[in-house]
DNA sequence: CAGACCGTTGACGAAGACGTAAAGGGAAGC
DNA sequence: GCTTCCCTTTACGTCTTCGTCAACGGTCTG
């Protein structure tokens, strides 16, 4: 019924090497049943792996994005919960100096943009006509 | 009259290390001028620094942000301005993607906030009153 | 039963981004 | 003149994130 993959059909999938899984694993982020001796990913640990990506295409190093997956743990008392909440606020402002950074970058590539498009017209007139 | 910096004021101001000063510069990222054996840094040399540190809040590598710094030189011959444009767009695609990836991992974040929030207020009621 | 595939662990390698120690030059203060 | 301080270069070390063998086990097929 679940659906469930190996190490290659998961890697493939994603477009990663196994051996990135099983690096991953190796570092905390992922712990995949095994049968026997080999590694059998769920649905679940296929989810989890988007979010490894795509912390990765944030540009967080493993270990933050080990950090960053155990704000999904939202069960705990009180005081783990307060911690967490903390955590998850200190993420968000960091993701908010991002966004920052983010938009200034690409004004300012739009500019250039502008600037380039507009001369390279200018250059050459009656080529956009 | 115009502000200059040692190695060593540059990098405090901003809360780097000398050391990765110097890096830069054996990576073509910053070119200082010379006084004697000593570096000096310029007000231009310190805002391409800050696009530097941008860069890499964003997650870029320093040959990325090698080849970022190059789109701000417009001058080129047609060939040239053609080619700058069309590294601008890709960047910008690339930006795009990562603002996905931003909103995303925002929106989640945002949720988990509330739901620890309220689950915080819930079995601690009164308390915000 | 041999070979073809998957999958496993382990060790070594490599590139990127610096840290850090070593050894020395020049100027400034006492 | 000697120390102190800032700066220099060179070189080696380190941590991260995998890539790349190497050597091995299990299973299926012919």
């Amino acid at each position: 019924m679940e659906q469930l993959y190996t190490v290659n059909q998961l890697a493939e999938e994603l477009g990663i090497t196994p051996r990135a899984l099983r690096f991953y694993e190796v570092k905390g982020l992922l712990a995949p049943n095994r049968v026997g001796n080999n590694r059998v990913y769920t649905k679940r640990d296929r989810a989890r792996l988007k979010l490894i990506l795509r912390g990765k295409r944030l540009g967080f190093s493993l270990a933050e994005i080990r950090e960053y997956l155990d704000l999904y743990n939202v069960d705990g008392g009180v005081e783990q919960q307060r911690n967490l909440l903390k955590r998850v606020q200190k993420r968000l402002k960091d993701l908010a100096q991002q966004r920052e950074d983010l938009e200034a970058t690409v004004c300012e590539l739009k500019e250039i943009e502008v600037q380039v498009s507009t001369s390279l017209a200018d250059r050459s007139p009656g080529k956009d006509a």
